[in-house]
DNA sequence: AAATAGAACATTGTCAACATTAAGTGTAAG
DNA sequence: CTTACACTTAATGTTGACAATGTTCTATTT
């Protein structure tokens, strides 16, 4: 666990919990008592509190007074609505960074993050594919210059974290999406809006349903 | 205000406070202290602040340590942003809502928000109009049946309330608008998906430029 | 043995007091 | 006259204690 906290007690203790949540600390769908999360911590109640109910509206986390606060399993269901969401909110983004007239430099994160992809994909490292997939589409979104996408893709991108992991060794390996990642680029490089929201629609909608096919397949317990 | 609670007491504030917001009781851009709107509420400051908080997360409120929580304006660039977000769910939804083979009972509550709106239209009471504009989006989007869509889509059409509230008695009259949502839902009600997503997409767009020239021209203050 | 009432317990909800920290204010030095 | 420093003040951040409340267990009745 991080050592020092120079943030506020909240704001530490929401990073904090998010990493025992992603890093599979925290169990989903297992239950925990406002108390023994503020001792594991070494805070009090309250600014663990306060943490929860911002994980809460973040869709990590389910409170259930008396119950104790449920870390929230994703279904393959979850699984499609988030992906959807993602689809139509990362094609407008792409749409969006297609018409702003950006010049190749500012597109420079994007080229290195496809880079990194076709390096992770030809080494085999699915980890190291995952992380540069990352950067691409929160790239993408941030290029795309709308805030109020950039937080929700945020959100619903952590939602679905550890679901996304989880199949990483299990997915075939992705060649289609580094090409489907090529096409998205050129078409926003040459300032086709239409282009890039079709491409990317594409992309999404193909790994929505791999991954939903795949889930369904391999009932993972414990997303 | 209301007086009787039976909720929990942050629960309740999140209400009263979000009602003191959209009711101009807290004006947009003003700035307020935990200490002050706890006694205005009448509760300590644990639950007020907990539900800033929630607010904060939910765009209404900036939360602004020692300066006061700042009730957030909107500006045009905020209207864009929220309008395009919000065209590209509802389009969304709207495509579910047509694939889902929904029966004519099941989309009755459609066709009474349309029939509102025409009589609202025609007895030209704005106010009305726009409570009925609301229902038809809301229940066009709970009809697609993602919640996450449903979620999202509430969040960001509060914090358009109070701007569109304010351009209500400036615009020009909504028939158009009116006859954008028959075509909808008769798309909808023959499932005709793409057909429902293209005609609530350009429905969405036009009005959000109408908005957004609205405003540039009307440059209200204090949104 | 099953059902129900009631007591005991555990957990969360709320509060007031205290600690911390940033902003503002005044003073003195350059 | 400006700047920098320390002091004052006001607001938030955090804590531990207490109140309210739902849950579980137990005893009693049928």
């Amino acid at each position: 666990m991080a050592e020092k906290r120079d943030k506020l007690s909240t704001a530490w203790a929401v990073d904090q919990l998010r990493t025992l949540i992603f890093d599979g600390d925290l169990a989903a769908g297992s239950d925990h008592l406002e108390g023994d999360l503020a001792q594991r911590l070494g805070l009090s109640r309250t600014p663990v509190r306060e943490a929860l109910l911002t994980l809460e509206t973040q869709g990590l986390v389910e409170i259930r007074p008396r119950k104790g606060v449920r870390i929230r399993p994703i279904s393959p269901q979850d699984m499609a609505e988030i992906y959807d969401v993602l689809t139509e909110l990362e094609s407008l983004a792409a749409y969006d960074a297609a018409r702003a007239g950006l010049d190749t430099n500012a597109l420079l994160p994007l080229v290195q993050a496809i880079a990194q992809m076709e390096t992770a994909l030809r080494n085999g490292s699915p980890l190291e594919w995952a992380k540069a997939d990352d950067e691409f589409h929160r790239e993408l979104v941030r290029l795309g210059g709308n805030s109020r996408v950039i937080d929700i893709v945020a959100v619903m991108s952590d939602q679905v974290r550890r679901a996304r992991l989880a199949t990483l060794y299990v997915r075939p390996a992705p060649t289609q999406s580094n090409v489907d990642h090529r096409g998205v680029y050129d078409a926003i490089a040459r300032g086709d809006g239409d282009g890039a929201r079709m491409l990317h629609r594409a992309h999404r909608l193909a790994a929505k349903d791999m991954l939903i096919e795949l889930l369904n397949r391999h009932p993972l317990q414990t997303l």
